[in-house]
DNA sequence: CGAGCGCCGTTTTTT
DNA sequence: ACGGCGCTCG
């Protein structure tokens, strides 16, 4: 650990006051980074310069010497952001940042489980399961127990195992209170506690483990929590909106004062705990630390995974006292992009209203371009970057954003025929790819050897001639011997297998024991920095993996060589970049790197992500694409109870990422599942001012002129619409013109419930909010007021007239 | 045990 | 439309 082991700035710089530190800030971002108190929480709206505040916050405490760099733990989204946020501290304050925890919720967890693990069952070499990986897992789990035929897929299963888990329920106390006569609610149960014990069994954990089991082992070991707890004095959390319970726990136990009565110097793992700087209090023992969250309600777009938007509606009950710092001027996006941002965000009720404003112009006006297909749109994106980049626009400075993945195919089609330069983030992950996979589960195999499930990834790959039989046998074998798989599979002769297989495992066996020799140094030694590399080009060599491939006749492992190939680089620059890293870190960073994590973005290429991965990136220009119904909205989320309104802080999070030129666009037909279907304008386009759009070509348009000639280059395959049909598809036959012109056409339902009666006792159905119960009607006409208790989100108060509610 | 074929479900978002 | 999975046959 290089926690805190570098000193100070010294001298004039300590001493200097901190007027370059505070200039340019507005009042309340000045009040933001010199607030002192035990709980702050700012409110940032888009673009209000938060990272700065946070950053020069942090520097704040550095150069007051309120702390010492180990006493600050800094919570970011994205390790991206982690690193920037270190990096622009540094640029504040030199080598005092370094031995600050900047991380993720997930690194930061990993961290402490690493250096804690044996306290409870683990070794810190536990391997990290994604998703992925626990649904192999669970796959296997499913099937054994045939809980199938009680509809129960292993994605159902995945899926409730981790709300639980964001939740902290454990399986046993999920047992306690379940409906075991419900024999799909006792299986679900047994698979829940089976998974858990192979999770253990395995020496692993997977993602929601590692915030879940952090907080349990604060609770259970109160001197390990204490350790914690003295060490972070000051504990920063960026997007808290976006925090599910579990990390809203965890940092309730960090910041609890430390229970224990003996603060030692050291601490038992090696740790050293500083003493506070003499002029001040922050070193009384009893106080937890200080908190500083950041948060924005209206960019809470996490909530289907666990993010509970009353972490910070609620942030003032659970911290009495709290200073609240409200953040609105923008600094980032022009006027007009931030009136429509507005206008579509101040759709969402039930919020606080709060207004982005800037002072520094109205700006171009917004474009949008209705396309006839989704080629078509492709089409216009490619070609309005290629005007922008000879307007000097770089590619790096242009991003499209999208509501599904599935959604880059097109575009990726046209850039490429257009040579438009592109990255996509996150999407097919590079590290989901399966001969990725496979090359990390050899290392896995050397890192964790009890890590069964990895091994018997590689036990079969390349093809050595061992299925599903030999398989189970050595799983039984290991079974009945009570040795680990991995033991099991060196000696085969003792399994009776025929001379081919016994050769094959014992080979296999051979490559494990040696690249272990290479990557494990023996305790006290320290491996050379190239032993990931070395080892992984043994692992693939030695294994026959990349001959295999390389012997192959199949076009994409061509491809496949490529990216291993690849792989192999990842850990030469992972070498490079951490002289020390030994595989269980290079496995760490490899498993825990989000879609937003872009290796190299200085590559000079055109963004390309999902909204949910812009959060937090900013833009020059930027296209958002398949504005349309179904979509975004995404037609998934109009049943779920709060569904639309998450959609639509989506779209608003996508808006506000654009500072100068913001491009909506959507396609007139859309081709899903190989069928071609209409798609219809986004209500969200309804609710943006029309004098802030100015239409390429509106939706009215392509209607009324009775389809576009396609600009996509591929539109004319044969089977789609193109070839066949001179006349147009039915469904956008010509309309009259005028009344057809877009914004007050499309599906702007205005809302009027007329003279419904509702009395208390009713029970009502709210488009956002789900099923409730009307306690009491106030008010009269128009005006009466529906007081409802929902069974989702509480108490509400409704307009009855407009609300979007049904009775039932 | 492995290759080949046909069927099914897929597309919401992610650490 | 496509890929993944399971089934069947060699």
């Amino acid at each position: 650990m290089t926690d805190a082991s570098a000193p100070l700035v010294v001298g004039d710089t300590s001493q200097r006051s901190d007027d370059d530190l505070l200039a340019g800030l507005n009042p309340p971002q000045l009040e933001a980074v010199t607030y002192r108190g035990q709980a702050l929480l700012i409110v940032a709206g888009a673009g209000s310069g938060k990272t700065s505040v946070l950053t020069r916050r942090i520097a704040s405490l550095l150069r007051a010497r309120e702390a010492w760099p180990s006493q600050i733990l800094a919570i970011t989204f994205t390790n991206k952001a982690a690193g920037e946020m270190r990096e622009r501290v540094g640029q504040l304050v030199g080598e005092a940042s370094r031995g600050m925890w900047i991380s993720t919720f997930h690194s930061a967890c990993v961290r402490i489980l690493r250096r804690e693990a044996q306290q409870f069952g683990f070794t810190s070499a536990f391997t990290i399961y994604d998703s992925g990986d626990s649904r192999a897992l669970l796959k296997r789990l499913v099937k054994e127990h045939e809980a199938d035929a009680f509809g129960l897929t292993p994605a159902a299963v995945q899926g409730r195992i981790s709300k639980l888990k964001n939740e902290l329920a454990d399986a046993e106390s999920y047992a306690r209170q379940a409906n075991m006569s419900d024999p799909a609610e006792r299986i679900f149960v047994e698979i829940f506690g089976d998974y858990q014990r192979a999770l253990q069994r395995a020496n692993a954990f997977d993602f929601d483990d590692l915030i879940a089991q952090t907080v349990y082992l604060f609770r259970a070991f109160p001197q390990v929590a204490d350790v914690y707890r003295r060490r972070f004095r000051h504990i920063l959390v960026d997007e808290y909106q976006d925090t599910n319970h579990a990390q809203y726990a965890l940092i309730h136990e960090l910041t609890r004062p430390p229970v224990g009565a003996t603060p030692e110097p050291y601490a038992d793992s090696g740790m050293m705990i500083f003493e506070a700087p003499k002029h001040d209090a922050i070193g009384a023992e009893a106080v937890g630390a200080a908190l500083t969250v950041v948060g924005d309600s209206d960019q809470s777009i996490y909530a289907f995974r666990g993010a509970d938007i009353r972490n910070i509606s609620e942030f003032e009950r659970d911290f009495p006292g709290a200073k609240v710092v409200l953040l609105e001027q923008n600094y980032r996006s022009t006027q007009n992009i931030l009136s429509a941002a507005n206008a579509v965000i101040g759709h969402n009720f039930d919020r606080k209203d709060k207004k982005l404003w800037t002072d520094s112009g109205a700006g171009e006006k917004i474009v949008g371009f209705t396309g006839y297909s989704q080629h078509d749109e492709a089409q216009f994106v490619a070609d309005e970057i290629e005007v922008l980049h000879k307007k000097d626009v770089p590619y790096s400075e242009m991003a499209v954003f999208y509501r599904t993945n599935s959604q880059s195919r097109a575009l990726e089609e046209i850039f490429i025929r257009s040579a438009v330069p592109y990255k996509i983030m996150g999407g097919t992950k590079f590290y989901e790819r399966a001969e990725i996979k496979d090359a990390l589960a050899y290392l896995v195999a050397i890192a964790n050897p009890v890590d069964e499930m990895a091994i018997r990834r590689i036990l079969n790959k390349p093809k050595r001639g061992i299925g599903d039989v030999t398989e189970t046998a050595i799983a039984r074998y290991a079974e009945e011997n009570e040795m680990s798989f991995r033991d099991a599979l060196a000696n085969p002769s003792a399994m009776g297998f025929g001379p081919k297989i016994q050769k094959a495992l014992l080979h296999l066996d051979e490559v494990l024991v040696e690249a272990s020799a290479l990557m494990l140094p023996a305790t006290g030694e320290l491996a050379p920095p190239t032993a990931v590399a070395e080892g992984l080009t043994l692992l693939l060599n030695k294994s026959g993996y990349l001959d295999a491939l390389r012997a192959s006749r199949d076009p994409q492992d061509e491809a496949r060589l490529e990216n291993v190939d690849e792989l192999v680089a990842v850990t030469r620059e992972f070498a490079r970049n951490n002289p020390e890293g030994t595989i269980i870190d290079f496995l760490t960073e490899v498993a825990l790197v989000a879609a937003a994590d872009d290796l190299d973005d200085t590559s000079g290429s055109v963004s390309l992500m999902t909204m949910h991965t812009a959060k937090g990136l900013e833009y020059d220009s930027v296209f958002l694409t398949g504005v349309e119904e179904d979509l975004i909205p995404h037609r998934i989320s109009a049943n779920e109870p709060g569904g639309p309104s998450e959609e639509r802080r989506l779209f608003y999070v996508g808006v506000t990422r654009a500072r100068k030129r913001l491009y909506l666009s959507l396609a007139m037909t859309r081709a899903q599942f190989g069928e071609v279907t209409v798609a219809m304008p986004s209500r969200f386009l309804q609710e943006i001012p029309a004098e802030l759009i100015e239409w390429r070509q509106s939706p009215g348009d392509v209607n009324s002129r009775g389809g576009m000639q396609s600009r996509a280059l591929n539109a004319r395959k044969p089977g789609s619409w193109g070839g066949r049909r001179s006349e147009n598809p039915p469904a956008l036959a010509p309309r009259s013109t005028s009344l057809d012109k877009f914004p007050n056409r499309v599906p702007a339902k205005v809302r009027d419930n007329g003279e419904m009666e509702l009395a208390s006792g009713d029970r009502i159905r709210h488009d956002d909010f789900g099923e409730g119960h009307v306690d009491a009607v106030t008010g009269e006409g128009a005006k009466r007021v529906a007081h409802v208790r929902f069974e989702a989100v509480g108490a509400k108060k409704l307009l009855i007239k407009i609300a979007p509610i049904e009775k039932l």
